[in-house]
DNA sequence: CTTTATTTTAGAATTATTCTAATTATAATA
DNA sequence: TATTATAATTAGAATAATTCTAAAATAAAG
């Protein structure tokens, strides 16, 4: 595991905020001034391969990176602001009705977030 | 509904393709030959906030288009290949946990492909 | 040390998507 | 129908996210 390897998988297993590369990227510059974003995708790219992280696609944002901790996700439809959830496991489901190749899977509930609902309230 | 948009929304509709924007854009090229990216992109964005169509941001490709006809997603998680698969409802369950505010929800399902697992054989 | 391999940097290149302004088509009205 | 207003489409530049390439720096191996 290279230096900045190490650096980006704590950042992103430290903090629940799934953050972006480009988050990342100005976080790692604070201490190590001289950091490039190709540095950040490289080595962002490792980790998934790795299976150290996981990447997750949310519609109209960059690629966030995230633990590969088990949660689900509850995403904003208008603002995109992402929390995490806990619903029940459904490996075991998935498996006996896919059989066993699964890796993992991916759950995200949308819903339109308190803060979106009062500004629409606003609005009328 | 204008002409694109009706175009737009029968193609994804018809088609289990999951196509992005580029797919469409050379679809309705075959047709109307005058027709450019900017026209694909202004639709599927209207299509999506009507609610019409689903947008789905697939790891390391382009945005696919889906309809908004409730299933879930098989990815291989290495090529990307995505099928559609009808894993049971969750919608109950979401919401006597989460509360009532749920629009949809979103499970993807990743594995290896036979044809990834063919090939990893392969080179062993 | 010296050589070799790996990682990082710098910056150009690519890809997907959005934006802006001009043009065309559609609908509404006199 | 001709006239005006509105909305959709085109063309192409602009932007944003990410990847690529080659050189420089660092680490590992002999």
């Amino acid at each position: 595991m290279t230096k900045y390897a190490n650096l980006i998988l704590e950042f992103i297993n430290q903090s629940k905020e799934h953050m972006t590369a480009e988050q990342l990227f100005l976080e790692l510059k604070k201490t190590e001034p001289r950091v490039v974003q190709a540095t950040i995708y490289n080595n962002l790219n490792v980790l998934c391969q790795e299976g150290l992280i996981r990447r997750m696609s949310i519609e109209g944002s960059p690629d966030r990176y995230d633990t590969i901790q088990k949660h689900d996700h509850l995403v904003c439809n208008k603002c995109g602001a992402l929390s995490d959830i806990n619903f029940e496991d459904l490996t075991g489901k998935l498996e006996s009705q896919l059989g066993e190749g699964i890796l993992f899977y991916d759950l995200k509930v949308y819903y339109v977030c308190p803060k979106c609902r009062e500004n629409k309230e606003e609005k009328t």
